[in-house]
DNA sequence: CTCTACCCTAACGTTAGGGTAGAGTTGTTG
DNA sequence: CAACAACTCTACCCTAACGTTAGGGTAGAG
């Protein structure tokens, strides 16, 4: 399928996907004689994957990073064991950070939401003074 | 006081608070002799209102604008009627928005708590597999 | 053909700061 | 007063993750 039904599944911008191109993010599995890029379910699974990881503030290299390992695990090709543990290694230390940034985020939103409530406490102030 | 003692109260990097003077946003009251920044009491609360807005992901210019807002709102020179209400109308649309973003935050969160639940699983999966 | 809806690359713009260099300022000692 | 550590200044370049033009090419229906 090309860029924008991918778009249209993903809710990702068309920009943000030949970005992800750009970065070696996700490469289209093929394209058209005339060039246009065509994405198979996995490709669009992979971008999946990739939107949920957004909110964890990940940069795209460690995206790359992460989802590279995780392939290689999941690879038919057997691995060494000490390269095996290498790439779980990898897996947990981003574990870790995901787990940590879950935490900032909860943090976030309660300051977003105590925020959200002055504002709102505020203009109710306001409008109760327009009578004073 | 000066910026760094600035700083350490606000837990806002030097740069930060320079950049924010930079835009506009919080102007310090004073300059020693010498052209070192010296910030008052209300500047450091003004930055502390920054950081509590700063998760709704407003851009600085936004923020720019509605502090504006809520400083006129507040000060003491009267307002027209019609002038305090295009002010209110600013600050509820402020508002408005703030509550989406609290929506988007949770949408985040949830996905976040998702992704890393997600690895976690996968890791203990990885590990049983160990003795497989 | 030709039309319309898509898609392409290339390249500069934006936001919110981080980092650095080189120079000046403050407040404290001797 | 000089010397000095600790702090601060401006100016400038750098980054990530896209957004935004601009100017073209492509797919396929009619």
């Amino acid at each position: 399928m090309q860029i924008g039904e991918v778009a249209a599944r993903t809710e990702l911008s068309l920009r943000t996907i030949r970005h992800y191109e750009e970065t070696g993010l996700v490469v289209p599995s093929a394209r058209s004689r005339g060039g246009f890029r065509l994405y198979t379910e996995t490709d669009v699974a992979r971008l999946m994957v990739i939107r949920r990881m957004k909110p964890l503030g990940f940069t795209l290299d460690q995206m790359r990073d992460l989802l590279d390992a995780t392939d290689r695990l999941d690879a038919d090709t057997p691995l060494r064991a000490d390269e095996r543990e290498a790439l779980l290694e990898r897996v947990r230390a981003y574990q870790q950070e995901a787990a940590e940034q879950v935490e900032k985020l909860r943090v976030q939103l309660s300051r977003a939401e105590d925020f959200e409530g002055t504002l709102r406490a505020r203009l109710e102030r306001d409008a109760h003074a327009d009578r004073a």
